[in-house]
DNA sequence: TTTTATTTTCAATAATTATTGAAAGTTTAG
DNA sequence: CTAAACTTTCAATAATTATTGAAAATAAAA
């Protein structure tokens, strides 16, 4: 395979698996494109790879720096602003495990911490309060793993893992 | 708080939650209907409790059931099909990690390897190569972990990640 | 300062995804 | 078998989400 042809075919298939996990796929594309790149790009570049409007790279380039995988890059002699991402892998899912962490897991264990306290003894209000325990619990967990996980180095958590599986 | 409303309170709420992480709203307000209810449920009750069309019903009962997290229960003297959440949470986080190691990870995984014959020693194609088999170290690093948890049991994963989360 | 380059915003529109509801299909009872 | 009870399908429509593009805002150059 040539090298154009499968970076296009990279950024082109990340779109498209990003839509069945609820990631826009612009927005995986404009972060697939700037993670192939071997130099800053500039928004018209992002426009004519992507075929795609000024707006539109603008708003998921702001959403990719807000996320923590992209940042902003001066080139000298040049006006306009350019953009990097993170090519450390493992910084890119520390960064991806903060913020789905931050935007999935934290608020459902704050609702489900607010769900608590239900003043019913019924079998019924016995159930419930069981569910949302053992929910708490699992999530609680994940939600441990992740900030280990953010914290940890590659070395460190991959061993640990690496470890953990072949047992 | 009042149970039932309380109930209320977690199925609505959990449905936008879903929608921030690109699950269909009323899918996962079914199953967390289905969750806190202590009795199996007609696609009559359903439609009545969430105020949704038969069809709707029809089509997120099935979309759960292929997730393996809700099953059809038979009662005795009644002729219409009920339907009944795995009240096991653990069970559930199992069933749920499979399938989205099943539709999202192992997808990943595949282009990734696809990708990694490309006939190019430029610096370029070296530093391409180079995001690939990284891309793919963590994503197997994930996959991996999420196979063993599908596999283990409660007790051994918690006490496992517990051990791991506090040193 | 004024002019020019560049970025941001956002109303209008397009594209996608979810929902309805009634017709077709299926299963069970009589 | 036929009728009644129930489930499934799917075209039409509604709701949501993404994208455009031009105007407004901002920043740098002249």
């Amino acid at each position: 395979m040539e090298l154009q042809e499968a970076k296009l075919k990279y950024i082109h298939t990340w779109g498209s698996l990003a839509t069945n996990w609820g990631i826009n796929k612009t927005m995986a594309q404009v972060h697939a494109l700037l993670l192939v790149s071997t130099k800053p790009l500039s928004a018209e570049d992002i426009m004519e790879t992507l075929q795609i409007s000024r707006g539109n790279v603008n708003m998921n380039v702001r959403a990719l720096i807000d996320w923590g995988i992209v940042q902003k890059e001066f080139v000298v002699g040049e006006r306009k602003e350019f953009f990097i991402a993170i090519k450390d892998i493992w910084e890119l899912f520390k960064q991806i495990a903060k913020e789905r962490k931050k935007r999935e897991i934290e608020p459902v264990i704050k609702v489900l911490n607010e769900l608590q306290d239900i003043k019913d003894d019924s079998e019924e209000g016995q159930e419930f309060k069981k569910v949302l325990a053992d929910l708490s619990k699992v999530t609680t967990t994940v939600n441990n793993i992740l900030e280990k996980s953010i914290k940890a180095d590659e070395h460190w958590l991959l061993s640990n893992f690496t470890r953990m599986v072949k047992k």
